[in-house]
DNA sequence: GGCGTGACAGCAAGCGCTTTCTATCCAACA
DNA sequence: TGTTGGATAGAAAGCGCTTGCTGTCACGCC
């Protein structure tokens, strides 16, 4: 029924081995007998069977890409960028390896299972993308698997994800800290002295260090925080919409608001308006990120750039072996300041 | 070195079978037995070795899903809707499966080699979603390897494709057509007559059925359309900001604009603001999709709404065969028009 | 003329699992 | 007590491929 590697080498009038020869053209072939045995590979229409081969050779042409929400921009724009340096199809690499994209929807046993499954399919590499969770049980369940998959050959890499120390995996990691006290510092320039912010969930490290960034902004020059002015929410618009409604009945005399990330930007924009509020004249707005939408709100969100696409792109090409690892496994990647419309000074 | 199925049948006491058996399950096997066996699977910390299982077995847990691009919203979540139906890991179903989304980058080229990687990993389904494209080659060559994955027992489901006939592929489509016919007429009830539109890429069905409705309503209306109103780009902002512009020097009485999607829609907005003009006083701008940052725009974007989760889901459990194929194996989608703030009644 | 040598090609042993067929055991039944 | 059959467990034959090792052959060199 199913044409195997054996029908085409007697159609070739040739051993097994040589087919397989050919087809992975590592070992030396005669030209005339490597054409016969293409013809025949056409003629018949073989496919290779990938499960058998990654079976015989215990190695498969598989990677995998974790990301957290997959119809979030912020996780497809590494991803694309991850996949083509892998060199899916039509990639830069060479070898034709199936990359593919994982989708956690950001819960930890989600991302555990599909751990274990990639592990299950030998995968070639594993690129894990955005924050983890801090969740301490949880880190340590994944923190084991990934050393198990890298004691078995495969590649994992972390892009815009903290180390994880003595797993074997490389991490590209984004500054949050410091681009969140950046932006923050560019705030308190203007002028603000009383800021709201609305932060990712409570138990991820992106959403840990990018606060941090922005109370170590507030304390360097002498802000004292009102507890009031913290709220978490989602990484979503939906999110920065509800966050910033509490956070304006909490306490209406903010003059600035700092979201989590971009799409939680633009939902405090909507409730901005929606209060009747001008941005930046009565209350300024900033982001996180700047994925391609920002530049399109109305005023342009003020942000701080992740380089999404250079980060997967590295990550991809070092998942790959093209690419030497960072010193100690670890590299940190900086974000860029990005000052629009939606921040201004405070009135008065 | 790595832990196999004889390493734990011999620490269970029990053959290798048995082992087998518990993991898999669907033969009776005594209580005692096997709980033996699945804490010597703890114990030993053993991981199933999916080549081999998808060779002896004949099939594998691999679903693929090909996107256009991974980085748009529009694909995005229907990935997501596909994947959590799937039963990726902590999805609705049973089983656990590797569901992995390619991005195909819209290139033909890449789709088919991703259906290849696919048919080599002997997929249990494959979903592929977005438009194709048009070019006469390539749709026979994706239909050709529809049809052979088909053959070979592989699920094929289209989700918001049109159909492929006699390939075995059951298709969701969405009313391109219609919807876009919707949507001008809405703007010819408004009073517009002379409308421009940004279309998507040249060779995709999807761009020419939205396309065609519009000139249906045109046609319907008794207006002539000027050739120099249609403008052809890309999928994407930039592409809707560029066309603007170019669509604004070609005739700068455009009362209306109706773009190919939301985000070529959002760059039209952009430029159109950029040029002093006004939405919706001075000129309409109406969308396509109604993903979730149009509602955000300002004005909130006038748009057909197309149930993307819904669909996704469906093409699902269809792939997974937990919902029977619609009749004939075609399914039409309908959009629903969402009338907004960016369109309203030209002047004068 | 014998033989080392290179260049190919083939043999055959798995890779780790599934599954059919067979063996075993014991309870129940006649 | 002999027999039948249900419930489990095991033996073993592959699944389709890769690859180390073993030929085989033609050349050219001493």
């Amino acid at each position: 029924m199913t044409v195997t590697l054996a029908d085409v080498a007697a159609r070739a009038q040739v051993s097994p081995a040589t087919v397989s020869r050919v087809l992975n053209g590592n070992y030396p072939v005669a030209a005339s007998t490597r054409e016969r045995v293409l013809r025949a590979v056409d003629e018949l229409d073989y496919v290779l069977n990938g499960p058998a081969s990654a079976l015989a050779a215990a190695t498969s042409d598989l990677v995998g890409i974790l990301v957290n929400d997959i119809a979030d921009p912020f996780f497809g724009i590494m991803a694309s960028a991850i996949q083509t340096e892998i060199g899916g199809p039509g990639g830069r690499a060479g070898g034709e390896r199936l990359a593919v994209v994982c989708n956690t929807g950001g819960s930890p046993e989600r991302e555990l299972t599909y751990l274990t499954l990639l592990q299950r399919q030998r995968a070639a590499a594993v690129v894990l993308t955005g924050g983890a969770v801090e969740d301490e049980p949880h880190a340590a369940a994944v923190a084991a698997k990934l050393r198990k998959l890298s004691e078995a050959g495969t590649k994992v890499v972390l892009c815009g994800r903290p180390p994880a120390p003595d797993t074997g995996a490389i991490a590209l990691t984004f500054e949050n800290r410091g681009g969140g006290k950046e932006l923050t510092e560019h705030l308190i320039g203007l002028g603000h002295r009383r800021l709201g912010y609305i932060a990712g969930p409570e138990e991820r490290t992106t959403t840990r260090h990018r606060l941090e960034g922005h109370r170590a902004a507030l304390a360097a020059h002498g802000i004292e925080e009102d507890p009031r002015w913290t709220v978490h929410g989602r990484y979503d618009r939906r999110s920065g919409y509800e966050a910033t409604l509490e956070l304006l009945r909490r306490d209406p005399t903010l003059t600035a608001v700092v979201a989590a990330n971009d799409s939680v930007a633009l939902g405090a924009c909507a409730a901005m308006r929606e209060s009747g509020l001008r941005i930046p004249e009565d209350v300024s707005v900033a982001g996180f990120d700047d994925l391609p939408f920002s530049i399109d709100a109305v005023p342009a969100l003020t942000t701080v750039r992740l380089p999404l696409a250079e980060a997967g792109a590295r990550a991809g090409r070092i998942a790959m072996g093209r690419e030497e690892a960072p010193p100690g496994g670890i590299a940190t990647i900086r974000g860029e300041l990005m000052v629009r419309g939606s921040t201004g000074a405070p009135r008065g």
